[in-house]
RNA sequence: GUUCCCAUCGUCUAGUGGCCUAGGACACCUCCCUUUCACGGAGGAUACACGAGUUCGAAUCUCGUUGGGAACACCA
């Protein structure tokens, strides 16, 4: 069943306006993410519009993160900023707020011409003043201004006079109940005397967030607004300018907040939040993807992996959830460790690769061994990074003995397990062994030593990675070279 | 404080009045596989916040209570 649309809106139009002052966070790409699935599940459009009306925090480093984020998910975009050259592309051009000022001063002339909009002279005094007094009725903040009773040419010669102000809208003759039907909570009853009269231009020009927002949703055509819950409250006032301006009012859903395991909204302080955090740590875009889609949104076959392809096929506003979800990290890297196991070798070896270098961990350069290490290690991992720790047990620089190893080097026989280990890998004609060699070199030691079971395998262990417990050892004994085998044996010996 | 939103295992969720002695997944526990650790396989424990209604019947509808969250700017 697909969502009816609203008159005039004959297609489906979403779009996902971040502010490029930071990274993008989890809570955020979930809304990208669901707003361009319910696009391409509809043959829609997806816009990315950028919102930097704070010009004191917006960067262009921060944009290019942003995009560079949505890029490494796969979640594209019809019109917005080139994904490369940060130029506007599409009709409704452009798309960064801060080249729409004109636009914004228009419309807040139209609203002061109506009579919907004031200029407000209050100082900042004032201002503080009754939101105290508010305060202590406890009553919602209200601003209330003596200027909404003045006309327009009374304000105009004061601002002749060199006087700054702001534009506000004029919300008194509104006082009735608004109701949204959103798409994902129902009916939402907001009192009408929620909000006083509330600033539309700042005193030096600039318009604010939730007449933009509107302005631009409108002008984009956008059908659907999907954000996230925290701006349901912000709605009454854009409801307001809507009707104002006589535009269409376009559906809206509020996504149920991304939670932290306090069950607060979802911040830096307690861990990693941002997607490029996430990149970095060795995630894979689809796991993120699958992962975020399931906070808030299920498939209808109950399936907990599914890939894109999927969810742009089945994703549907009905089976969105109405209550914030934690984000559980512990879930995420079983999720990526699912995907991570479905790759083949060779691309899994050229993932782990860039991760390996950066940790400046030494190893071979060779296919053969790459691809057969990748055997060994693709049960281990969970994320990329993780090859990290695994791949030092090959690199004889980071060689140690660790402290767990001591009940081990001990045991009396311990030493000359080691010894004739290191007497049987010494005889080994090539650089490395096969598994069958060890086997038989295992058998030698049970056999010469007479030490079996764990005195015998613990002992081995610790010789070859300095520590007791780790992988099979004919897994990756085979993969280690004579000469190193015989230097670790015998670092071990010496402590013995 | 005010307004709004939300409420099923620890967590993500299925569930839209009878298929529910509530299903799945992560995590946890036990066992199997494995002379370690993982991986894999088989089991187990654990939830409808509470109270009233409506109904032959309520996790599901209504109301209230409680709890949690968000928003209350010349931030977005």
């Amino acid at each position: 069943m697909s969502e009816i649309l609203n008159y005039p809106f004959s297609e489906v139009r979403v779009r996902f306006a971040p502010s490029p002052t930071g990274y993008l966070h989890v809570g955020g790409a979930r809304s990208a993410l669901f707003n361009y699935l319910y696009a391409k599940k509809n043959n829609g459009k997806f816009i990315l519009r950028i919102e930097d009306t704070d010009l004191a925090r917006s960067t262009d480093e921060s944009l290019k993160m942003m995009v560079q984020d949505l890029n490494w998910l796969g979640i594209h975009w019809d019109e917005g900023v080139d994904p490369v050259t940060l130029k506007d592309i599409g009709p409704c051009a452009p798309y960064r707020q801060s080249e729409r000022q004109d636009l914004y001063k228009k419309y807040a002339q139209d609203l002061l011409n109506t009579g919907r909009a004031y200029y407000c002279f209050m100082t900042d005094l004032e201002l503080e003043t009754q939101r105290e007094k508010n305060k202590s009725d406890g009553t919602h903040a209200h601003i209330e201004s003596p200027f909404s009773e003045w006309t327009l040419s009374q304000a105009q010669a004061e601002l002749k006079n060199g006087k700054t102000a702001v534009v506000r809208f004029k919300t008194k003759h509104l006082r009735k109940d608004y109701i949204l039907n959103d798409l994902i909570r129902g009916e939402v009853k907001f009192p009408s005397d929620m909000i006083g009269d509330f600033v539309l231009l700042r005193s030096d020009g600039m318009p604010v967030y939730n007449f933009c927002c509107v302005i631009d949703d409108a002008l984009m055509k956008i059908s659907h607004v999907l954000r996230a819950e925290e701006h349901l409250p912000n709605t009454l006032r854009q409801l307001m300018i809507y009707e104002g301006l006589g535009f269409p009012v376009p559906q809206f859903g509020h996504i149920s907040l991304v939670l932290d395991e306090d069950r607060q909204k979802l911040s830096k302080r307690k861990g990693a939040v941002a997607c490029d955090n996430f990149r970095r740590d060795g995630y894979l875009p689809q796991a993120m993807n699958n992962f975020m889609a399931l906070m808030g949104w299920s498939h209808p076959t109950g399936a907990e992996i599914f890939s894109m392809d999927d969810m742009r096929n089945l994703f549907s506003l009905e089976r969105l959830n109405a209550s914030g979800a934690v984000f559980d990290r512990v879930k995420l890297k079983w999720m990526n460790s699912q995907y991570l196991r479905a790759m083949n070798n060779s691309d899994l070896w050229n993932s782990i690769e860039p991760f390996l270098v950066e940790a400046k961990i030494n190893f071979p350069q060779n296919s053969e061994w790459q691809t057969k290490s990748i055997e060994v290690f693709k049960p281990k991992m969970e994320i990329f990074s993780d090859a990290v720790v695994l791949y030092a047990a090959f690199d004889d620089s980071q060689f140690q003995i660790h402290p767990e190893s001591d009940e081990f080097l001990k045991i009396e026989t311990t030493k000359s397990v080691i010894q004739v280990w290191v007497d049987s890998v010494s005889e080994i004609k090539t650089k490395f062994m096969t598994t069958d060699d060890f086997i038989r070199i295992e058998n030698e030691i049970k056999n010469k030593t007479g030490v079996k079971g764990k005195n015998l395998f613990m002992p081995m262990r610790v010789a070859v990675i300095g520590r007791p417990q780790g992988t099979e050892l004919k897994l990756i004994v085979p993969l280690m070279s004579k000469k190193s085998l015989i230097e670790r044996a015998n670092q071990v010996i010496a402590v013995c």
